[in-house]
DNA sequence: AGAATACTTGCAAATGATTTGCATCTTTAG
DNA sequence: CTAAAGATGCAAATCATTTGCAAGTATTCT
């Protein structure tokens, strides 16, 4: 238990961010969930140990760890469009999203060269791109079969 | 001008749709811009020819239109996330979006094998997917030299 | 440690995109 | 032309996210 605190505030003061109650439990989810969350997801985690916690300290803090680089912001166009979250660890990489139970899993980015010539064909500065491959997973398959 | 207006009812008919005055004005903005377009976006364009027409209606419309396979809704990301709309007319593709002036190019799509390399690794049955590349167009570039 | 300063949080209210309920028109099929 | 089905205007509701402000807390400096 103190560990993994302590673990946090490292973190926390490594990218100059100040320590509080809020933030050491707020990345303490992250870290757990092992995979993009949502601000909601990380309240409703929080409701029992944190009971005044507010979604919109949730939210703020969200905002913060992206600008400091900790986490990245993910669209992932799911149901009701929120916001999913999360760490900056691994390498540039893309999602493949189950639409029925949301499951999100990792891809290699498939844009080596086509990056470059699109650069080259319509001389735009490149500055980022999004891929997202949408599917049923092999769990869901099975209980939407005919 | 009397022709504008029976091909968009035409348009209408063939796909099921009832036309009404508001839905012929909505599909000629579409139409004549050219790109994808906002809700809001139609809703101003219609301000003087159509007084009383409301946004609620442009967007049930819009929802109408998507459900009917007369447009597709794209989730540009451009800057306050509102949801844009294009007309199915062409191959399948996907955009390259200047984040300064929100421009919209459409791009080939580079996913060819990937997908099915995809599906194969993780036995996902692949639905659909979304590729998108933001940068800065050469417009902008001018003018935002340092 | 104690105080001053700077930053955070709780709380409530505001935003902005999109949707919805309902009463009143309008379109369309017969 | 008429009835039935569907569309619209209007206002209010939703939902994710943000913001203003006063009170609380972390950090810095004696
Ligand atoms: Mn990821
Ligand atoms: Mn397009
Ligand atoms: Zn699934
Ligand atoms: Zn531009």
């Amino acid at each position: 238990m103190k560990d993994k605190k302590e673990k946090m505030q490292e973190i926390l003061r490594e990218k100059d961010i100040r320590v509080t109650r809020q933030r050491e439990s707020i990345l303490e989810v992250i870290f757990e969930a092992e995979k993009p969350v949502t601000a909601t997801y990380i309240f409703s985690r929080l409701q029992e140990s944190c009971p005044n916690l507010k979604l919109s300290t949730v939210y703020r803090n969200m905002n913060l760890f992206v600008k400091k680089g900790l986490l990245r912001k993910l669209s992932l166009d799911i149901d009701n469009n929120e916001s999913y979250f999360e760490l900056i660890r691994d390498e540039h990489h893309h999602h493949l999203i189950c639409i029925q139970c949301n499951k999100v899993l990792p891809l290699d980015c498939p844009l080596g060269e086509f990056e470059e010539k699109i650069r080259e064909e319509t001389a735009y500065r490149i500055i980022d791109h999004s891929v997202k491959i949408f599917g049923i997973c092999p769990h869901c398959q099975e209980f939407s079969n005919t």
